[in-house]
DNA sequence: TTACTTGCAAATGCTTTGCGAGCCG
DNA sequence: CGGCTCGCAAAGCATTTGCAAGTAA
């Protein structure tokens, strides 16, 4: 499990019970998919019934700008959360059940910088999502 | 100008005023860039005082779902619209000024297309922005 | 003290919807 | 008549914020 508490920590954000807590659950979920805010909220108030959605909108915003999660934001109308990994990569969406996959392509990722380099910018950002059905076998 | 009244007439869609003017100020607008629903509500509204931002929900949404438009959602929160053109293309948004150039990458097309059946999906659907900044001469 | 953090409820911004009235075939 | 369509106001939903109380340094 990746150390969100201790890249925020380090990176001089004071940590409450309330961070911790959240962080920890985010950690956790992360696991297992992209939580939304209110997957994060519903679990962190398991463990701590004095948690409210408005620290975890708080929370998520902080631990955003500190760098050490990422926000993402799909088809579905909210934003999702994932820690932040060393290695970039993207996202491949199952439209019939939402599962998320993420994966990389160094080659994609090359021609997109020349794309916007040929446009007359620098690449700050991308977004790419492919949304697709599993292929049955 | 593409004709978005007459694709929606051919489909079916019955066209009233509203329709009529809503189509026109999309069209209109289509040519300078990607207006969201307050855009397109305002400049309808100069036309016919009498049409209201429910209606123009209401009928992009129609638009849309007789494929004469397209929704984007980019990072600012709102919903964006474009006249569908006969050729796909995706976008670079300028983070600065807020400005959406369209490109297309057939070889970037070819490898999501790959990518996807690679992790054993059909690819339905992509969404591919890049967000720069103007490189200064 | 002084600055930050929190829970609560109210407010926000974009979007959708219920309803009664109007319109068209 | 019967089914769309409309404007209006109210409701919805995710997210943000003002405020007063609580906490930490």
């Amino acid at each position: 499990m990746i150390d969100l508490k201790k890249i925020c920590k380090d990176r001089g954000l004071r940590m409450t019970d309330q961070r911790n807590i959240i962080a920890d659950t985010i950690s956790e979920a992360s696991l297992e998919g992209h939580p939304d805010v209110n997957q994060i909220y519903l679990k962190a108030f398991e463990k701590d019934k004095n948690i409210s959605i408005a620290t975890v909108y708080r929370t998520v915003k902080l631990f955003e700008e500190y760098g050490a999660i990422e926000k993402h934001d799909f088809k579905d109308g909210k934003a999702r959360y994932e820690t932040v990994t060393d290695i970039h990569h993207d996202h491949l969406i199952d439209i019939d059940s939402g599962e998320v996959i993420e994966f990389s392509n160094d080659e994609i990722e090359e021609l997109q910088m020349i794309m916007a380099k040929k446009l007359g910018y620098n690449l700050v950002d991308h977004r790419l999502e492919l949304y697709g059905k599993k292929i049955k076998k």
